[in-house]
DNA sequence: ACGAGAACCTGTTTGC
DNA sequence: TGCAAACAGGTTCTCG
């Protein structure tokens, strides 16, 4: 999925459905991830967007009438606006549609469907199965050092996999955390209750770094992500390790090369002599 | 209880 | 060129 970046890039491009009132909504398919509710047209045509906000990965869309919609990208979730009606025959992969009246609308597209689309009572989001378990928030201030030592400390995987553990730190994917480790000069094979309390809060320090950076950019465009706009994100044409196997070791002493190895099944990139 | 690996999907890229 | 395999931003379930 996109990750955090990309999430805060879809939040913030959607901004303009606050304070529009949904005039029509309606699903393609009866589920994605999980099914969508069998009621979610009802309740939300007719309502309208008080707030939209951002929580891990899920972007959070609060509505009037007591609802919060919860929209996950998945790998290949994609949400773009349209202006003008009539608006464009859904596509195969256009799973999830809602119209703001005849001049704005939002289509949800997701070909590999680990996305999903749900909805929950405002008040009950704490208690929500999604949400319930979740890690401090990346720039919250319950995220530091001490916070971040105590919890790897706990964990006896590989410091790439606790990285990814939405219950330590909420938002991370797999190209930030390359990222992450590459700028703390800490292996991705490292034990994770190995680390120090000085690399703790290095990478606490490194985590906010790449994300706001990542943010700035407009997030990271790969095969299948974009901005609700349709432009591009450019992050990606910064990323020092992600993908760039077996290029030189951007680091400006260093004569290695970018290695690609797997944990868990996904790919982790990083530099075998700077990061150890 | 925990972690590694598989599973869930489709589309695109890579390699023979 | 063509086809099969590998690979992809995430999360959750199963199995050892």
């Amino acid at each position: 999925m996109p990750e955090l970046p990309e999430v805060e890039t879809v939040c913030r491009g959607i901004a303009e459905i606050k304070d529009r009132t949904i005039s029509f909504a309606k699903n393609y398919r009866p589920n994605l991830r999980i099914p969508f509710p069998e009621d979610l047209s009802e309740i939300l045509t007719g309502a309208t967007v008080i707030q939209i906000r951002r929580r891990a990965k899920f972007i959070l869309i609060d509505l009037d009438n007591e609802m919060t919609m919860i929209i996950h990208l998945g790998m290949s979730g994609k949400i773009t606006l349209h202006h003008t009606s009539p608006y464009p025959t859904p596509n195969k992969h256009d799973h999830f549609i809602m119209h703001f009246g005849d001049n704005l609308a939002l289509y949800y597209y997701d070909p590999r469907r680990f996305g999903f689309v749900t909805i929950c009572p405002t008040d009950a989001l704490d208690q929500h199965q999604f949400l319930k378990k979740l890690g401090p928030e990346p720039f919250a201030n319950d995220f530091n050092g001490p916070m971040l030592y105590d919890a790897l400390k706990q964990k006896s995987t590989n410091i790439k996999q606790a990285l990814l553990d939405q219950h330590i730190v909420a938002g991370l994917g797999n190209i930030y955390v390359c990222e992450v480790l590459y700028q703390t000069k800490i292996s991705p094979k490292k034990n994770s209750n190995k680390i120090t309390k000085k690399q703790a809060e290095a990478l606490v320090v490194a985590i906010r770094d790449v994300l706001n950076k990542a943010i700035e950019a407009g997030g990271s465009t790969l095969k299948d992500y974009a901005k609700a706009d349709g432009d591009l994100g450019y992050f990606q044409h910064q990323f020092l390790v992600y993908g760039q196997e077996d290029n030189d070791c951007p680091a400006p002493h260093c004569s290695d090369k970018i290695s690609r190895i797997t944990q868990s099944g996904r790919s982790s990139f990083y530099c075998p002599s700077c990061q150890k």
